[in-house]
DNA sequence: TAGCCATGACCGAGCGCTCGCTCAAGTAGC
DNA sequence: GCTACTTGAGCGAGCGCTCGGTCATGGCTA
């Protein structure tokens, strides 16, 4: 009962509370924070990483940091939004590139793995992570993730009865995309086999025609 | 510096010691206290269960439990050891059942995905939790996930050549078996998308299609 | 200009608590 | 009485988070 009549400041792009008024040194500062708990969290993974650890890489103090966060959870909060979009971005924009060329899909393949490559940590971060967001926020990134993967479906779409491609049902095209998405993270969350006995190219090569169907004609 | 003189007794079966001698009982116990381990670790992940939750559910006190076990690590190994070792045998099971069929790998792979189907929270849980192993047993771990692989490389293998399938590289082969062997998988940790939007049959389906390549013919 | 105060970002010792693990004291069976 | 096994109160390191406080800044008053 009126045990605390500390306003929260909710700040644009998100819905995690601070103490500090002003939202552009908020903005400033958390991606200061966001920054250093990325590489804390794939280094040592989320229950390993304290907050103690974040707030000196971040150059705060402890209480400090708690004036921008008002948890550990809101943290992991944060640094999985800014993963997912950043893969984002990066997964539209070799879309974009690459539309309406004469072998558009397979050039597409070839820049999103070229993005799971250059993304495998987060990638891997993102997988191993999930898991311990409370359930109203994890539904928010597995929203994320359907975009993402929507992006790929949507491009199938496009194509799906033009040239010598056959036409095919949204809800088979939908699984398709999926099985991109996924072959392409492959890269990351298998790296551990795939990028020591494949090239980069050669992964991508052999996907591509698995994709494209070519492997058993 | 004689810290302590009691002998650890390693049981046949795996590297963790134990201070109990009779390895019959090690056996019958720790069964008990891995199948126990494994529904809580499903439930509530490895983190948030605790060695009191664990000693409670197995129907020991925890001074019991440190007598079976040495860690709580020990204890994850067990688990992820156990779990591989079921996925293994269950997919070699449905493997030599369909073999040298007409259309065997069609068949391999329903099958493959109906243990998936059945295992799904524990290959979730592997998912989640190998990435908190002590680096040796890592190592071990990720060989057992190679060996399930591998069974279906072996099997593309066989098949590489004879009817109207390609003569493909061993190299290729491998990553095919990968992608089969995710894509399985995929049922299990995609589920809150692929189980709410395609029925298990659906999902053979495409997937089948897919991986033979007929879906861009 | 000098004195005063309000503001709010920043600080870090320390609180409350959890949880993996231990060990002295038992009991059961032979 | 000896060995094999069991017990659970207790330990203490380490964690997330709080809260009383400092200090730089800038505005107000005379």
């Amino acid at each position: 009962m009126g045990k605390q009549e500390n306003k929260e400041y909710p700040v644009s792009d998100n819905e995690v509370p601070t103490q500090i008024k002003n939202p552009d040194l908020v903005r400033e500062r958390r991606r200061q924070i966001i920054d250093s708990t990325v590489k804390l969290f794939i280094k040592h993974g989320y229950h390993k990483t304290t907050t103690r650890m974040i707030a000196k890489a971040a150059k705060f103090s402890i209480g400090s940091l708690y004036e921008y966060v008002s948890s550990k959870e809101d943290l992991l909060y944060l640094v999985c939004q800014t993963i997912h979009e950043e893969v984002q971005v990066a997964v539209e924009k070799v879309m974009k590139d690459t539309d309406k060329g004469e072998e558009q899909l397979a050039q597409a393949i070839r820049q999103y793995i070229y993005v799971c490559d250059k993304m495998a940590d987060h990638i891997l971060l993102m997988y191993q992570v999930t898991q311990f967001l409370p359930e109203k926020w994890k539904k928010s990134i597995l929203l994320n993730e359907l975009e993402i993967t929507d992006i790929f479906t949507q491009a199938l779409s496009s194509l799906s009865g033009k040239s010598d491609f056959p036409k095919l049902d949204e809800h088979t095209l939908n699984l398709v995309g999926h099985n991109i998405s996924v072959l392409g993270q492959m890269w990351a969350f298998r790296r551990w086999h795939v990028q020591k006995e494949f090239t980069i190219e050669e992964y991508i090569k052999i996907q591509t025609d698995f994709i494209l169907g070519l492997i058993f004609k």
